[in-house]
DNA sequence: GCGGTAGGCTAACAAGCGTTAGTCTCCCGC
DNA sequence: GCGGGAGACTAACGCTTGTTAGCCTACCGC
């Protein structure tokens, strides 16, 4: 029953349905069964404890993503175990991960550099990969920064719909998304004539 | 030089980057060159000022997408047209768009209600344009809702990162997405084997 | 020329905000 | 048994918030 979690778990909850400035420290105290000036036993501020949540959140997602692709090596192995982290993280951690994407804009300067230094280092990930499987798998990358950001938000905003109770599980989802993913990616594997032009920009986009 | 228009703008853009709790009548009205006092001569309060952004910049996404798509008969093209219109209306309307979606939970109820229904007639072109695609094309569709919602949001973040000056075009982000789609949709040509399974769930799914 | 409306202004309101000071009570180690 | 810290409390602080009341001025139709 450690306070200083129970006090993060609603604060959390709080700051993802109302926001961060929707929020008053009344609010979160109450939910953690106190008063809000005895918030003040246990986190400094409420900017402090924003941050708390925001950085120790983005942190544990990196560190699972490098566990978790320290063991594959072929570009395809890589994508796939990076959409399982990244969707299984989204799942597991709904509130905290969509407070941390959504409410960047309210950490103070210093704090949403710190923050978006996490994020940057996290985000590489994804472009690595989609840089290797070009040049290794040959795989239809128009543009790096556009398709990374692409898939991993596709996969990010399972945070919003996502039940326990739904009909699919996270690794089924996890799976519809590499499925899409990878197969958009892979190289036509003969021009269908007539097309609107799928596949017609490989590379002629980057200018 | 509508004052009202010219507040609509001011709005925008500060519950953009500082969301709706977070932003002020006086920034408004300061961004606007007039006092606070004066906002209320064209509206009647913070929340009507910002519904009335919401609820506008909704319905005109989904009036622009009914023209778009009233031309197109067959998937791929209604696919591709909604792709586009929805990339395009993203980045013209970029804060518009953003707080849109982001900001639905400052909404009071009865005003959120209105909205979401809006929303809601929008997204169920998206499904009835995967649905059709798999029954008439026999697009890879392992769940319809799934399967839209990250096609649809990988399309919506292109307004955090669009500017005017890049690399692309809207057009080109436009076609990167739709190919990306439509691809990631298109049937498996013959199996590859030693896949991981891409393609192996398609409709198993539905339990 | 003159009345009225549109739209700006200042001043002020009550409510709510994050935060601080100071106090009280329980419990653990000695 | 007793000292002290952890952690709750009440009361209050100074500010900011959205909003209102009342006023003043410019301009347009008659």
């Amino acid at each position: 029953m450690n306070g200083d979690q129970r006090i993060r778990e609603v604060a959390t909850a709080l700051f993802y349905e109302r926001g961060y400035h929707g929020t008053t420290m009344r609010e979160i105290a109450g939910g953690a069964g106190m008063k809000a000036a005895s918030l003040y036993n246990h986190y400094p501020g409420k900017q402090q404890l924003f941050h708390r949540i925001v950085a120790d959140t983005t942190r544990a997602l990196g560190e699972e993503a490098r566990v978790r692709l320290a063991g594959c090596h072929d570009p395809e192995g890589r994508l796939r175990a990076l959409i399982d982290c990244h969707v299984r993280f989204h799942i597991d951690n709904r509130l905290a991960a969509r407070v941390s994407e959504d409410q960047l804009g309210a950490l103070e300067p210093a704090n949403r550099a710190h923050v978006v230094g996490l994020r940057d280092d996290y985000e590489r990930l994804f472009k690595e990969i989609l840089a290797a499987g070009r040049a290794e798998a040959g795989w239809r990358v128009p543009d790096v920064a556009v398709v990374s950001s692409g898939i991993a938000t596709m996969c990010t905003q399972v945070a919003t719909w996502f039940r326990e109770s739904g009909r699919l599980t996270a690794g089924d989802v996890a799976r519809i998304f590499a499925d899409l993913a990878l197969s958009g990616l892979s190289p036509p594997p003969a021009a269908a004539p007539g097309e609107h032009g799928a596949g017609q920009l490989t590379g002629a986009l980057i200018r």
